[in-house]
DNA sequence: GTTGGGTGTCATGTT
DNA sequence: AGAACATGACACCCA
């Protein structure tokens, strides 16, 4: 049987901790909660949603998540989703060649359109008065078949980017639209009125006014105040749309379910033989249900801690790259209480055990603490007083977290060692080492032989050596009561040179305890950081999710509304217009008009020179 | 017998 | 300069 160091159970001492990597971190805790999409966006939050946008544009989600051929790599999305998404480009611009089959792709924006395009609707450019068209600050909105439509990405207007990104899905959109005007059935009213040339020169710049939008301002407030409060057009230039079914689709126009009507499960293969009834979407990847699912739940447990044992496990789950193991055993209460032990050296449950132990050995194992009241000295159980204690943040990674089990320390005094082994064998006593077959005597001799066993080898020596004092006074005494103290004996050089040598070695000793308790300390605070970047890692993924899952559901309703209002407008014989040959385009004064596409077109590639432009 | 954790000690550098 | 302190390295003990 050992006895526990006994360094570590005395209360006081100074404690002069010098943790320089406790605030390493420390700035990194963000103790916010998550904003709701969409709504009192912080500074942060729009500056993450910029970032988002970014990526969601830079990463081509509106392209390659159109095809179900990209689905497939959802999974793979949401791996990098739950490796932080930091390597989330790596998917960019994967599932553009299917696209590329069918479509011709602008290899830059993504923006796709059929290669059956008209070539020849420049003529209706030429046909087109010149002051129908659109002011060239124009905002090519929700004009998917657009070619060099790209809106130029401008993070000081949000609301164009947002427009921007919904443009690339309502590209998709658009020309799911289109086929279903060519190739709708016979039977479908749409199609059976549909006799529009393409290349039929009318003036269609249309106030959104003059068709009929039935029932659907409502969702019109949703994306845009401007387009709810749409201007009427000034253009008597402009030829009036007739309304029609405005009444029927009113009864049936949904907005959650406009996809459904917008989109047959069957498209002939020139836009998207992927696109199902459901809206196509480019987040498709990022947003699967389960992957949110997890995520809230772990965030859930790491945040608000309402199940430390699956929190762990789930960060566990969710992190498994970090080469520091977070065992579960780190609750915060440990970890609390490990923080506690290390701010405060006086421990009243390790020092009362430590001195019941002590009054029955008979060890002085020179181990205290920065204490050097002559108070603590004087006490002949005074081998108990430590700085650190090091034993209780020991604990904690020993899995002795709860505290109470320090109660216990009598019993783990024996847990330490009798560091004599390299004593010299003449300066041990032999009357105080017995052999062991002497052991089994009295009471009072096995009680002297295990005290002879706690002491330690300096103890020993200074016993052989007939040292006059204490080996804790040796230790403890501040220079002065120290020197004075030698003063008073007569004492060899002998004697002098082992009580320098027992005063050195016990405070390096301590010293030892104290930088091992640092250590300890700092891994631990390590460990916490690690808690604490990981619970920002899935606040902010978590967040991320929600934007992503806000601006889905924004482009779904922009893209029904878009479909609902082109679906809508008809010439004045009443007949649908072709998609392939106009576009409906947002205006800078909340206007919006209907114009070829060949002018989206032009005025496209007009918007995109001038960026260039600028650059030089 | 091996291994990992705990401890004491020494050497060295810093305060 | 000396004392105190900090720390890496090493050896040893023990489970």
């Amino acid at each position: 049987m050992t006895r526990l160091d006994r360094s570590s159970h005395g209360g006081g001492g100074h404690v002069k901790s010098s943790r320089p990597l406790n605030s390493l971190l420390a700035g990194h805790r963000v103790a916010q909660p998550p904003s709701a999409p969409g709504s009192r966006a912080s500074v942060q939050d729009i500056d993450l949603i910029d970032i988002l946008w970014r990526q969601d544009i830079d990463l081509g989600a509106g392209r390659e998540v159109f095809d179900y051929s990209h689905r497939q790599k959802e999974q793979d999305v949401d791996k990098e989703l739950r490796d932080g998404g930091e390597q989330a480009n790596t998917w960019a611009g994967e599932g553009a060649e299917a696209l590329a089959r069918d479509l011709l792709v602008d290899g830059e924006t993504g923006e796709s359109f059929p290669a059956q395009f008209p070539a020849n609707v420049a003529s209706i450019t030429e046909a087109v008065p010149s002051e129908s068209e659109p002011p060239a600050l124009q905002n090519s909105l929700l004009s998917p078949l657009l070619t060099g439509t790209e809106s130029p990405f401008d993070l000081e207007q949000q609301w164009q980017d947002l427009m921007s990104i919904m443009e690339m899905q309502a590209m998709e959109v658009n020309t799911s639209a289109s086929e279903i005007l060519y190739n709708a059935p016979p039977g479908d009213p749409l199609s059976t009125n549909y006799s529009l040339a393409p290349n039929t020169p009318i003036n269609q710049n249309v106030s959104l006014h003059q068709a009929s939008l039935g029932g659907c301002s409502q969702d019109f407030s949703l994306f845009s105040p401007e387009v709810e409060n749409l201007p009427v057009a000034n253009s008597s230039t402009l030829l009036p749309l007739v309304p029609s079914n405005s009444t029927s689709l009113n009864s049936t126009f949904s907005s959650t379910n406009l996809a459904g009507l917008f989109f047959p499960p069957q498209l002939n293969g020139t836009a998207n033989d992927t696109a199902g009834p459901e809206l196509p979407d480019p987040l498709g990847g990022l947003l699967d249900e389960a992957m949110l699912d997890e995520i809230s739940l772990m965030d859930l447990a790491i945040e608000e801690g309402f199940n430390p044992v699956q929190a762990s496990q789930l960060e566990e789950e969710f992190d498994s790259d970090s080469g520091l193991s977070l065992d579960s055993s780190h609750s915060p209460s440990s970890l609390s209480s490990s923080e506690g032990s290390s701010s405060s050296s006086s421990s009243s449950s390790s020092s009362s055990s430590a001195s019941s132990s002590a009054s029955s050995s008979f060890s002085e194992e020179g181990a205290v603490g920065y204490s050097s009241d002559s108070e603590t000295v004087d006490l002949e159980e005074a081998e108990g007083a430590v700085g650190y204690q090091p034993e209780y943040s020991k604990f904690c990674r020993m899995s002795y977290q709860d505290p109470s089990q320090l109660s216990c320390l009598p019993y783990l005094e024996h847990v330490g060692h009798n560091h004599t082994y390299n004593m010299a064998p003449s300066a041990l006593d032999s009357a105080d080492l017995p052999p062991p077959s002497t052991l089994k005597k009295g009471s009072k001799e096995k009680q002297a032989d295990f005290l002879d066993k706690q002491m330690s080898r300096d103890e020993h020596r200074a016993r052989a050596m007939k040292i006059p004092f204490t080996n804790d006074k040796i230790i403890n005494l501040p220079v002065e009561e120290f020197n004075e103290l030698l003063s008073k004996y007569q004492l060899s050089e002998a004697q002098l040179s082992l009580i320098r040598d027992i005063r050195r070695r016990g405070k390096n000793k301590m010293a030892a305890q104290n930088c091992r308790k640092r250590k300890l300390d700092t891994i631990l605070n390590l460990e916490r950081d690690v808690e604490d970047l990981q619970r920002d890692k899935a606040r902010l993924l978590r967040e991320k999710v929600e934007f992503l899952r806000s601006l889905r559901q924004m482009k779904q309703k922009v893209q029904s509304l878009y479909q609902e209002v082109f679906g809508r407008l008809r010439d004045e014989n009443g007949r649908p217009y072709s998609p392939s040959q106009y576009a409906l385009q947002y205006a800078g004064d909340g206007s919006v008009l209907l114009i070829p596409r060949t002018m989206a077109d032009q005025q496209a590639r007009r918007q995109e020179r001038k960026p260039k432009d600028r650059r030089k």
